[in-house]
DNA sequence: TTTATAAAGATAGTATTACTATTATTTGTT
DNA sequence: AACAAATAATAGTAATACTATCTTTATAAA
């Protein structure tokens, strides 16, 4: 399986589907509304913001990332952008909504095949920690990018005084539903397991910090053979998991 | 042992040490000095402005926390503040420095007292939840605020664009040297550990997001029977911590 | 007691940020 | 050809994150 993405829409190329014919399924990710003034995958400026946005928030950190330095990416002014997205804000979590619902989406598709479900949880940890096959398949240029965005600016959606008002507004259920979904395969390989949510959330937020620690603060994570981050993670998270899930308590 | 905080300095009261004579330690942990500008351990206003700070930063959250602000509270003013601190962020990670002190000095505090590594763990697992006794009995009132702060803020210190050059700072030494304590500590109840930092790193910022999970996001954690936010995450941290020590791979 | 000096207070000012508002221009549609 | 809708261009505001300067106050040495 072969998955290009366009902007926010996946274009996905099964080739195994029909011999020799290149199907094309066109997926889009429905994304909560409240998190755009106007719908940015309406039009090309709008496609641009996003993608331009990974990039510079990529390249700067969020807190430098702002709409007038996007703008001028862009060739567009401030008040275009303010038009599709209310603030910098926003944008992030509207990222982060697509990126939730992409792991989601590969996590299942992916899974199907599969029957035992260890092997799924191990699959699973190869999607967030990005050791997976289809990844390197993606055509599309910003999914490292957009790992990148993951990595050190995820948390600062939710770690902000705001949260459950925002919380009301429904934007983090795309990150509950994949816990959630990461949650019952847990289940699955040990229907005993008390913490499937928590563990759920725990690889996923692990993945993100091990990865940074490994790279800027060495001291905090154990790659001691010098591995790629992204090895390093998946091994650690392999540990993690089995032994958790493998211990009755 | 009773400890009394002022400011950031401690106040230790062993009543045990002899019967009926209170005997007070005056601690003080040594910041890294690159943090401020002007020691504010040195006068009143110094101490306001760490005290306040913490208090406003607890009540309005990083993003909209200003001098300006704390100012005010502090009947002072802006230029004041900056004559001590050289920007809102070094303020931040002052007062993160002074905990993470604070958890290695307390740690290794109450384990001398134990000789089997295996409490040592539960013990420090209990001083990271602030499941710990001494934490009631230290009468200093802002412990709790501090630990409000801990759980939404600090990976805000780290997770920035610049932390490869604050990090040359050696800001983060009292981090890496409390993980470490404890990676060694994990290496006490099980020598052929391969993950001991990482999995210190990982129980401490772990202990962060459930806390805050099952407080604001409860779908991504799994305090079921609605114990404290604090006792389910020591109970978690437990099973997390011993599942993975207790596997030999 | 005067005098130096260091900290703090009071005030002003700047560049940037995070917006909002207004008008003009372009673009596609009927 | 007329129309609406989106965008561009421009201006403006309040707040933020500072820097600078000058005055007052407290403290301590001469």
């Amino acid at each position: 399986m072969t998955i290009t993405r366009q902007c926010f829409t996946y274009n996905c190329i099964r080739e195994d589907f029909i011999q020799n014919t290149y199907m094309q399924i066109l997926l889009k990710f429905k994304i909560n509304e409240s998190l755009f003034l106007r719908d940015p995958e309406s039009s090309e400026v709008g496609k641009l913001i996003v993608e331009k946005g990974i990039d510079l928030i990529r390249d700067v950190g969020f807190e430098r990332f702002t709409f007038k330095k996007l703008a001028e990416k862009i060739n567009s002014t401030e008040a275009t952008i303010y038009r599709y997205f209310a603030s910098k804000y926003r944008l992030l979590i509207y990222i982060l909504n697509w990126y939730w619902c992409y792991l989601e989406f590969v996590s299942k598709m992916s899974l199907q095949e599969l029957g035992d479900s260890t092997q799924k949880l191990k699959l699973i940890l190869e999607i967030i920690t990005h050791n997976f096959d289809s990844d390197s398949q993606i055509v599309d240029y910003d999914l490292e990018k957009l790992h990148g965005i993951v990595i050190s600016e995820s948390s600062k959606a939710y770690l902000v005084k705001e949260v459950d008002e925002i919380n009301q507004e429904l934007v983090f259920s795309p990150l509950k539903s994949f816990c959630q979904f990461v949650g019952q395969v847990i289940l699955q390989v040990n229907p005993k397991f008390a913490y499937p949510n928590a563990l759920a959330s725990t690889l996923l937020e692990t993945a993100h910090d091990q990865h940074f620690f490994s790279e800027h603060l060495p001291k905090l994570a154990d790659n001691k053979s010098k591995i790629t981050h992204k090895k390093y993670v998946l091994n650690y998270l392999n540990f993690l998991a089995f032994s958790a899930i493998n211990s009755y308590q």
